[in-house]
DNA sequence: GGCATATATTGATTCTTGTCAATATAGATG
DNA sequence: CATCTATATTGACAAGAATCAATATATGCC
């Protein structure tokens, strides 16, 4: 294991650190819309080399992002939905709402803390 | 100016990797919910120096992700809500749809924030 | 103007991350 | 088993980011 890591343990800073770089961006939007992509496919639409490529998959994975599955030679990625639903609950919390997601659970009283952002 | 910030022209990475940094992030989560906060506060909930602070600050209001208004001598920082669309839009994104969100399972009130689809 | 406080900037240093070449591993197939 | 292809890992280096001390700027007040 290269990767020390020591100074991050919060899922959520990990999480859109991994979304945060050019080719890992790529990546995971080469992914969407389609069920799954070969590993094989990413290094024709990054600019980067193999093992670089088989980096940032990696940092997607620790991070949730993306999961894999062997078939044979290859290995196919496919997003995991949950990573979505994480990222709208940060969404949510930039809002002020405690837990946006599941609608249910949010009552009318947490309404409350909504942004009211007026003009000073 | 001293950050020229060659390499990122995608304002999607740049939010998100605002967002990526554990000091960051607490300073976000400070702000949500209230209204605003003196920039003199952070030095207290971060541990980390004033220059580092203001750093942060600055790396936040040039993603997008919050906005400074200056009363006096002290410096208010607030959250731009559109900044929590963006946030939502990329959501949305990794499920491979614009629009993704289950409609029926969200509050009515709620979907004022739901991703906007800007012509980028 | 002179002083005090709040925030920003500069410059240097350290730490972290991205990258590639080389090599290793895993699976398929002959 | 030998070999080929796909992917991962290692090791080294380069690029970038985080941090702080020192200093600069801005504002308010006397």
């Amino acid at each position: 294991m290269a990767r020390t890591r020591t100074t991050l343990i919060d899922p959520d800073v990990q999480l859109l650190q991994a979304l945060g770089h050019p080719t890992r961006l790529t990546i995971v939007r080469e992914l969407t819309g389609r069920d799954e992509v070969c590993a094989c496919d990413f290094t024709s639409c990054c600019d980067v080399s193999q093992p670089t490529i088989s980096h940032h998959l990696r940092i997607l994975k620790e991070a949730g992002v993306i999961e894999a599955e062997r078939r044979g030679t290859w290995i196919f990625y496919r997003i995991v939905p949950a990573a979505a639903d994480r990222l709208r609950a940060l969404a949510g919390e930039l809002l002020g709402a405690p837990e946006v997601i599941q609608v249910g659970a949010l009552g009318r009283s947490d309404r409350r803390t909504l942004p009211v952002v007026q003009p000073a």
